[in-house]
DNA sequence: GAATGTGAAAATATTCACAGCG
DNA sequence: CGCTGTGAATATTTTCACATTC
């Protein structure tokens, strides 16, 4: 079920959905079914019909999570921070930017986009006003690990990090990381196999 | 084995590894075996006392592929663009950034970093003279596909995409994505959990 | 007929646990 | 001893296949 939400038809079978998402119509099947156990779903797929593509995708969203308000925080005004900001597309899916803070003096009360960039003092101040849950970590490397820290002590929940580390953060915190370093890897791993994907032992993912 | 690297000792054992990781020390064992497999290190690790962290660092940058070189050309050099060119460290790791591309005929010919944005039109020489293998897509969405597929005919071999879009690529391309949205929603979906793991049934990843 | 839901089978991945080495 | 390498035992995931419902 992962990724997808898309689609724009009334009723979609399992097998095309499988098609779409590059999965098996059985796994699709599953997967749905257990949306419709954890009570999500009122009813299941028609059988001869499909799956009814309006009440699935709200019923995924609520299974992911994405049903909910996020209030967010995007910390760093830098590249990335903007490039999130202008990106705004999250909006849409319940993440919600409440305020932008920077620990570089000069870009504090410069405006971008509509937000005036604060100073990180104001991290409390905004976590009490906000009911803050999820932190957008855009800063740099070496700023990362100290922001994290004041972010847990501040009460949020998860945090997505763009920072190059492996954050230490308290117990219940969730921390996602976006490095492109990583990605980049994975990448090249993908085009090195390519020819020799060789008999396989049991290599990780 | 996925993530790693770091480490600075002068060996490890599997236990430390795993901890580290996150992974059980049998599994580090099973992974760090099919690197010898594959004939990457010459020797296993020593019975007694780990394994060598010098020649496993590199024996498994040569399995994932970043012992070679990855010739890798930036399109577009909007605030993404700019935040990896500032970012750097992946020179470090065999990606070395040959050219910067951009569609919008304002930036071209503007100074960013240590190169000069060139225009769409650079592309076919671009690939001809760096034999380019990796493209970093970080345009908008709605030039995302169009450009792929330019990469596509410019024979690009791997394409690391940014824009909020599947691409449809010639078979043999490898795609990866990064993309906000969906972190955000796994970054979600692990915080709804929390309390909630409840009896799983088989729920997708 | 077309498509679901699901047990049972097959394939994968992970852990256990232990012989054997330095 | 502590630690690797690995077969055997478990657990998990994916697929098959089929009775069942619309």
């Amino acid at each position: 079920m992962q990724v997808l939400i898309a689609a724009g038809e009334i009723t979609v079978s399992s097998r095309k959905l499988g098609e779409a998402l590059g999965y098996s119509s059985a796994q699709v099947r599953k997967d749905l079914a257990w949306v419709v156990h954890l009570g999500r779903a009122s009813e299941g797929g028609q059988s001869g019909v499909g799956y009814d593509c309006v009440a699935f995708e709200s019923a995924i969203r609520g299974v992911i999570g994405i049903d909910r308000h996020w209030p967010t925080l995007l910390i760093g005004a830098g590249n990335i921070g903007r490039a999130l900001l202008g990106y705004g597309g999250f909006a849409a899916q319940g993440f919600r930017i409440v305020s932008v803070l920077d620990a570089d003096e000069r870009l504090v009360g410069r405006k971008i986009g509509r937000f005036v960039v604060q100073p990180m003092s104001a991290l409390r101040r905004c976590s009490r006003t906000h009911n803050l849950t999820i932190a957008i970590l855009a800063v740099p490397r070496d700023a990362a690990q100290s922001v994290a820290s004041q972010l847990c002590a501040a009460g949020v929940r998860g945090i997505l990090n763009f920072a190059p580390v492996r954050l230490c953060v308290t117990e219940g915190v969730s921390v996602t990381n976006v490095d492109v370093s990583v990605a980049l890897e994975q990448l090249a791993m993908t085009i090195s196999r390519g020819e020799a994907q060789s008999r396989a032992m049991n290599g990780a993912a």
